[in-house]
DNA sequence: CGCGGTGTTGAGACCTGTCAAGACGTGTGG
DNA sequence: CCACACGTCTTGACAGGTCTCAACACCGCG
C-alpha cells in the first residue's frame, strides 16, 4: 500500500458519497460534518488486487473507501475464494476493526481504489463528542450485517439465476445512493470469475447463468457496464425487496 | 407471546450467560453490571415455533434470550425457510433493531425459551451514561457480524459434510462460553429438518449426511443430545478456526 | 508475434433435491 | 389394552443443478 501525496483537499471531495449514504438514513448536521472530515489524516491509493489489510492483523485505525471497489474474502482450504460482502465508495469498511481489533478475513481490492485512513483514537474522539454519531455509525454496521444475512440466504437458497439477479439489484441501489448509477444502469468492473467469487458460482457457471439474464431480457453486460433492462423482472428473479438496506430517512 | 409474573428475580438470575459473553471479551465493572440489570423490565415465556417479532413490525424494546434458542429466519418465495443465525442464552438477541427500527426478517423461537425485555429509552440511557458499554455492545454486533459472514462462506464454499461439522463446533464454542456445554457435548433440541434450514440443506440429506458424521467417528447425536466424539477432526473437516468468534480478552 | 487474461462452449461426474414409502416412538381416544 | 394418528427418522430411486476438465476464440499488450 502507496501514500500518495494528498493534492488540495481529495478527502473532502471523496467525502461525497459518504454523506450521501448517511443523509440517506439520517440527519446530519453541519457541525457533525465538520467533525467528521477531520477524523481522517491521509488518502492512499490502493491496486487493483492488492491485499488492503490481511487477515488477523492487529489493526489501529479504519478505512473509509472513497473510490472504487473493495470486498471482504476468504479463502478455502482447497484455495477458493469467496467474496463476502462488497464495498462501494462511502462505505466505513473496516469500522468494525475499531472494537475487533483484527479482522478475521481479508480486506481485497477488487479495482483500483483510493481510500481514506481515520486512526482509532480519532474515532474514539468523534464518537464520544457526538454520541448521535456513535449511534449512526452502529447503525451503518447494522445495516452491513443485514446486507450479509440476505448473502447468506441467497447462497443457501436461490439458485444461481437469482442470486445474480439479485445481486445486480442490491449493486444498483447502493450506487443510485451515493450517485454513482444512471436511470439503468452502472459501471460493472468485475471478471466472471470474480463474479462467481461473489456468488460461490464457478467462473463457467457464471458465464451460462449471465447469458440466461442476457437471453431473458433482464440485463446487459457490456464494455464493463451492466445495463437493467427489465428491472422488475430482475427484482422478482432474485426474490428482491429493498427494505434490507433500511433507506428510509429516520431519526435515530 | 404472553406475559408471566416476575417470580423473585428470574431476570438477574438469566442474565448470568449474558455477563459470561461480555466478560470473555473485556471487562464489566460492578457498576456496569449493576447499570445493565436496571435496564429489563420483565420477563416472557415464548412457546417453541412461536414467532417473537415479525419482519418489518415497529420496534421500541430489545430482546434479551435468558433461556432456550431463538433464530432469525427468512422465507423463499416457495415457502422454504432459512435461518440465518441461532441465538443462544445471554444474546441481546435485537439489539440492533434499536437503530435500525424494524426487523428484516422474522425472529423465532427454535425451543421454548424465556427472554426478558429492554425498552429503547433505557438501553440509550444506559449506553449515553457507559460509553465503554456502548462500544461494548457495538463490539457484538460486529461479532454477530463475523458469525454471519463465516455462514455465507460455509454456505457459498462448503459441502454438505463440512457445513454441518462446522455447524456444530460453533455452536459448541459459544454454548462453553455460557457454561451450557460439558466436555464433551451438548444438548441440541433441533429437528433434523430444523437443522436442514440452518444449513441450507433438504431433511434427506441432513440425514444422509449425520449418518456420514457418525459413521466416520466425529459426532454422536442421541436423545436430543450431541456429543462429540472427535473434536480436531471435527474441526478439521469443517475448516473451522475460532478466530471469528473473538474469545480474546481485550480492552474494547 | 506470442502470451496471459478473459469469455465461451461441450461433455461427463458429482452433489444435493424431490418424491415416495416405510419404520419407529409417542400420545390420544375408544 | 388396543387402534390410530402424527411427527420424526430412515431408505431407495431418480432428476436436476452445478462443478470440473478441456478446448477454443478473442483481445490487449509487451
Amino acid at each position: 500500500v502507496e501514500v500518495m501525496a494528498s493534492v488540495r483537499d481529495p478527502i473532502g471531495a471523496g467525502l461525497e458519497a459518504h454523506f450521501r449514504k448517511l443523509r440517506a438514513r439520517d440527519e446530519v448536521s453541519a457541525a457533525e460534518e465538520k467533525a467528521i472530515r477531520t477524523v481522517f489524516v491521509e488518502t492512499r491509493e490502493v491496486p487493483a488486487h492488492a491485499v488492503v489489510v490481511r487477515r488477523g492483523q492487529e489493526l489501529s485505525q479504519s478505512i473509509l473507501l472513497l473510490d472504487g471497489w473493495l470486498a471482504r474474502a476468504q479463502n478455502t482450504r482447497k484455495g477458493a475464494r469467496q467474496i463476502l460482502e462488497v464495498h462501494l465508495p462511502g462505505d466505513f469498511v473496516d469500522l468494525h476493526g475499531f472494537t475487533l481489533k483484527r479482522l478475521d478475513h481479508d480486506l481485497i481490492a477488487l479495482t483500483p481504489a483510493t481510500i481514506a485512513i481515520a486512526p482509532y483514537d480519532r474515532i474514539r474522539q468523534l464518537i464520544d463528542n457526538y454520541p448521535h454519531l456513535a449511534r449512526l455509525y452502529w447503525l451503518t454496521t447494522n445495516i452491513d450485517a443485514a446486507i450479509q444475512r440476505q448473502w447468506t440466504f441467497a447462497m443457501s437458497r436461490l439458485p444461481a439465476l437469482a442470486r445474480m439477479a439479485r445481486f445486480f439489484c442490491e449493486l444498483f441501489l447502493r450506487l443510485q445512493v451515493i450517485d454513482r448509477a444512471t436511470n439503468n444502469g452502472f459501471n460493472f468492473c468485475l471478471t466472471q470469475p470474480q463474479l462467481g467469487e461473489c456468488l460461490g458460482l464457478s467462473a463457467v457457471h457464471v458465464n451460462r447463468t449471465l447469458q440466461s439474464l442476457r437471453s431473458r431480457g433482464l440485463v446487459q453486460l457490456d464494455n464493463r457496464y451492466l445495463t437493467i433492462v427489465d428491472g422488475v423482472q430482475l427484482r422478482d428473479l432474485g426474490e428482491f425487496s429493498p427494505d434490507y438496506l433500511y433507506l428510509d430517512w429516520k431519526a435515530r
